[in-house]
DNA sequence: ATGAAAGCGCTAACAG
DNA sequence: CTGTTAGCGCTTTCAT
């Protein structure tokens, strides 16, 4: 391994005067002997040891990242999208999933923390009060997607009431007077707001909405498989249905599919997120689209303003999501 | 933040019995002292700082994971088996995607080795040399799914051509004598695989394997309904199509929908990997399918093995896929 | 059984 | 403009 030394003693300099070089805003260095130091960088392919460098006190460049599952499509995409950001930054993800486990989650944030991220991000947190401290303690914290009512911590999420209502206002514009929800489990926040804004549609249209007309279900194919049996095996049911994630509603397309219920000619279906996946849907889902790019912008940037900062207040943005109509409703 | 100084004031030891005291191997400690310790360690909260630990030259408990996209369900899949094999040895993920640039590619190695991390797991590396350097230099290297010919690293993989063999001969099986396959981008190891697998199995069967049969197409939604398309509109077409991979599949299926091409009557579809997803499409997808968890358990254990070992000779594990049939063949 | 001290590679304050 | 030095928090060798 190579050190800062061993550069310096190729290039006959101190090894400050190495970092004085390196370093973008340190100190003036004679060309002549910039020169040497960059040949003998070069030379030897140094790199300066960035654990050294976080030692030492500096930034890791690094943020911790955790979301429930990387297999559901929306949390892909959000990875993508803030890891572009966060690499354009120079900055390197520690990632996680939680797995719905709140054992899992607050090991990994004590590892993070271990570590010395810049920052963490995360999605769907019940590990409350220990953010908390993390955030009072000067390490950004920004909660994504699934968000408390109330939070103390910087939050960045898509409007979940306003998207619901959005979808059962086109539903019901269309005829629908029974329409279902599949909602995700119980006690998230992000499941709640998205029943109550199937109920504010439904009562603002005068439409009944009893409990046979509300799933509750898993963020999984399977789950959404499964809700979508139990709420067409009773009479008198939905003519459509809103689906709290894409996932879910792939995992109901493929149940209608296996028993001959046509979409959108028997069911409806409109899902929550517009992934990518949902566009390729037979049929192709109209969806509520989640602004997954000014999500993931966002958060990254109230990082970068809050990073060393101290103790910033926190910031809360929500996005307004958009209804894209295709073939499903 | 608490230091290892702290908790030793609290205690009234010196900082090295702390460490004593912490750590497993290192030596005996008095009941009493060591009772002592782990008080002032629990009222602090004190956690040893991870950095510091690394800086002294121990392991960083660390490992860099590289894959090409994060929404390909594949590696989705893969990345979260190698994640929960990774957190159950207590190691930590740092990840990147590389989007299919080499450059990127190796800006993400780079990054990673100046971070220490006790190895790199990679899936589709361009940036050969340089990795042949970091192995060399006693960091294992693992290269998952997309391995080029002869490797002096260790890989892991499916036996791509005994999968597009299976693939091909059940559908010949069926009595399809026009079966065309959608390979991957050209000039990748696994492309090359699964199209070799499905030569050997059309002159195994006396059918000819011309060019009209034949599309390469990028690893995404788009690339396989495009490629779909292509293949679609030539007349003596295809009547069954062989699909290198699980996103791939799920655009044919789309653009099958579109144009009104029944699945499997008119064309029957057979893909490679064996994702979840692949189960919930419409119609569920026979596949060649991947053994994910035994790759991840297999590349992890190749690195925890050779962490620290100086430099071992590479590992080859080859794994042999197995055909699901479903409804789309 | 415990303490003292060296040193990992680096940055920044201090001293020419 | 450049060199010297202290110190980040820890593990480990060497003393006691």
């Amino acid at each position: 391994m190579v050190t800062r030394a061993d550069v310096a003693k190729l290039a006959g300099v101190s090894p400050s005067v190495v970092s004085y070089v390196l370093l973008p805003n340190s100190r003036p260095v004679a060309a002549k002997t910039r020169a040497r130091v960059l040949a003998a960088v070069e030379e030897l392919g140094y790199r300066p040891n960035a654990i050294a460098q976080a030692l030492r006190g500096g930034p890791t460049s690094s943020i911790g990242l955790l979301v429930p599952d990387h297999t559901n499509p929306f949390f892909a995409e959000l990875v993508r999208a803030v890891e572009d950001l966060a690499f354009q930054h120079s900055y390197v993800l520690l990632t996680g999933s939680t797995g719905n486990s709140a054992e899992r989650e607050s090991r990994y944030v004590r590892v993070f923390l271990d570590r010395h991220v810049d920052a963490l991000l995360l999605v769907g947190t019940s590990a409350r009060p220990e953010l908390d401290r993390v955030a009072d303690s000067g390490t950004p914290v920004v909660l994504l997607d699934r968000v408390p009512p109330e939070s103390t911590i910087s939050t960045v999420r898509t409007d979940g009431v306003l998207g619901a209502r959005k979808a059962v206002e086109h539903l019901a514009g269309r005829g629908h007077r029974r329409v279902g929800i599949i909602a995700g489990p119980p006690d998230l926040a992000v499941s709640d707001d998205r029943v109550t804004g199937w109920l504010q549609a439904m009562q603002a249209r005068d439409l009944t909405a009893d409990e046979s007309l509300l799933e509750h279900a898993p963020f999984t194919l399977g789950g959404g498989h499964d809700a979508a049996m139990r709420m067409l095996r009773t009479r008198d049911g939905a003519t459509a249905v809103f689906v709290s994630s894409d996932v879910q509603a792939l995992g109901v397309l493929a149940a209608c599919d296996e028993h001959g219920i046509r979409v959108p000619q028997d069911l409806a279906v409109v899902s929550f997120d517009g992934t990518e996946l949902s566009a390729y849907a037979q049929p192709p889902l109209t969806v509520v689209q989640q602004p997954i790019s000014h999500i993931a912008h966002t958060a990254v940037r109230r990082i970068l303003d809050n990073v060393g900062t101290g103790e910033p207040r926190p910031t809360h943005d929500t996005f307004a999501p958009d209804l894209i109509v295709r073939e499903s409703s």
